[in-house]
DNA sequence: GTTGACTTTGCCCTTAGGGCAAGATGCACA
DNA sequence: TGTGCATCTTGCCCTAAGGGCAAAGTCAAC
């Protein structure tokens, strides 16, 4: 039998996190003076302890594990087997987004490394005031779930590109998506897919959007968040407010394009002049009125 | 001026973040109405919410984020780069070290796949009794730290193959290392790195490890500690106590293979008879004397 | 005036233990 | 047999970055 001391020396792992698995039930000691309250484990139990650190480090929560030595214990190797197939696809996802997360970085250094400050970027984020005329639209309107988008927009555009071929109809314009839930971001539900044709026949719709703010996004949709803050921005110190749903032009093919960076996206915020303007003057709270 | 839930949608940040923000000083509402406590934040702060952001998916704690902005307060481009520089580094040695799990994780699966156990590698691990003959060596002592072992082990192997080569001396064996720390496991500090020899010259000592019990282990370290496990638990049951400093003869050199699969190790363990053994009875706690 | 949405503070909860303290115990040595 | 030191016990508080819930106050629209 070995001491405390002497079982965490041979396994590599602190006293104290001992004592803390045989209080959530990981492994208990195989005795327990009951004169002194010493624990004595058997070297036996090194294997457990063992496999232990091994789904640890498999990035397994204690509580997994857990569950997975019952596993070992009913011989059930197909749940182990389907963990741990499981785990590895985590793993890999994780690979995938700290790559990403790199090549952003890297993208940050350089710039700093330009002398640029690294939010630069804000200030290029053109911003202008367009009046939008008339269009006929053709649309499917649904509610989406946010990360359904991509599959839908395929989905969608696929539809109405035929029937686009079908009725003879000529595009005017890039395919388009208009948000029509309440939230000022993307992440809503109620999304209309449309594309803007030159002929009024049945099925399509006017589409009036009149006075926007228009913005120009290239590259990565990373930054439409950055592209919604700065129309804001700028409304509110042009004296403008929201008047509509906001809508997004994609001027090059998301599922075309093989590098993000390659990316055109046209950002049009529908807006109106504020009734209460007075140029120079910043709203109070409690004044404005938006959404 | 934006109420904390309009600054939040459109940060995409909740409102309960915000205001622990607030709370650790990482951004404070631009003003906060001294008659009901409501917080409201500025157009203008959305930039630097957005940094935050920003940094947050580079994996900074909000303390580091904190200490960065105070940077670009300061203009000191300098530490910001270098923080940023520093992330990506760690964030690199993570993807390498999820690399690495994913190989063992594959590894194990596959064992899985062929219905073994998974720690059945345990068993095939094994043990062997054998008397080991007095041998000269040419050794080097000295205290190492652990990160370090690598670089002392090529420092001092070539110290010592230099002067096998310089005095025309015969390697009978490949190079070893004793782990003379009191520790069971090699992360102490007091190692001799060490070369037997066929002449006893000047420099060398006797060394006779005597019983002992040799595992030999193909492939990677990091089963090391199920060496050590291993042979504890068979000394155990056969009625053997450890009687000396453990050594490591590398049958491979280790900064000559590729792959980690390739390497060859002998873990060697002196051991002497324990004094009140006897057969097929376990030593009870209290009992047995070991270090 | 009412209702529903929004905001406030306060408290407890999360993971996987680390650190520290006081007191009990075991073991080696004189 | 006493002493000193290492080891062991339990108990309490702490971590990072918020999430969840509750009670109470407030806002804005109808």
């Amino acid at each position: 039998m070995l001491s405390i001391g002497e079982f965490s020396k041979i396994c590599k792992v602190s006293t104290k996190t001992l004592r803390y698995y045989a209080e959530v039930g990981l492994i208990q000691p195989d005795r327990v003076d009951p004169e002194n309250g010493y624990r004595y484990y058997s070297i036996e139990q090194l294997k457990r302890m063992l496999l232990i650190n091994r789904l640890k480090s498999y990035h397994f929560s204690l509580e997994e594990i857990k569950g997975l030595l019952e596993c070992e214990a009913d011989q059930s190797e197909e749940k182990f087997c389907l963990a741990l197939t499981g785990k590895k696809k985590a793993i890999e996802k994780r690979v995938q987004d700290f790559k990403e997360t790199l090549d952003q970085l890297n993208n940050d250094i350089s710039i700093l490394k330009h002398g640029k400050p690294i939010m630069s970027y804000l200030e290029s984020i053109d911003v202008q005031l367009v009046e939008v005329p008339m269009m006929y639209l053709l649309s499917i309107r649904k509610m989406v779930q946010e990360e359904s988008l991509p599959e839908e927009y395929g989905r969608c555009f696929t539809k109405l590109l035929r029937k686009i071929a079908d009725d003879k109809l000529t595009m005017i314009a890039p395919p388009m998506v208009l948000f029509h839930s309440a939230e000022f971001t993307p992440f809503g539900l109620d999304i209309e897919f449309a594309i803007s044709v030159k002929e009024y026949v049945t099925g399509t719709r006017d589409f009036a959007p009149g006075l926007c703010i228009k913005t120009t996004l290239n590259g990565s949709y990373s930054e439409l968040i950055s592209v919604y803050a700065k129309q804001r921005e700028w409304a509110e110190k042009e004296g403008y407010e929201s008047s509509n749903a906001l809508y997004e032009v994609y001027v090059t093919d998301p599922s075309q394009v093989s590098k993000e960076s390659e990316l055109i996206t046209e950002i049009y915020c529908p807006v109106k002049r504020r009734e209460s303007y007075e140029p120079g003057k910043i709203s109070r709270p409690g004044k404005e009125n938006n959404q």
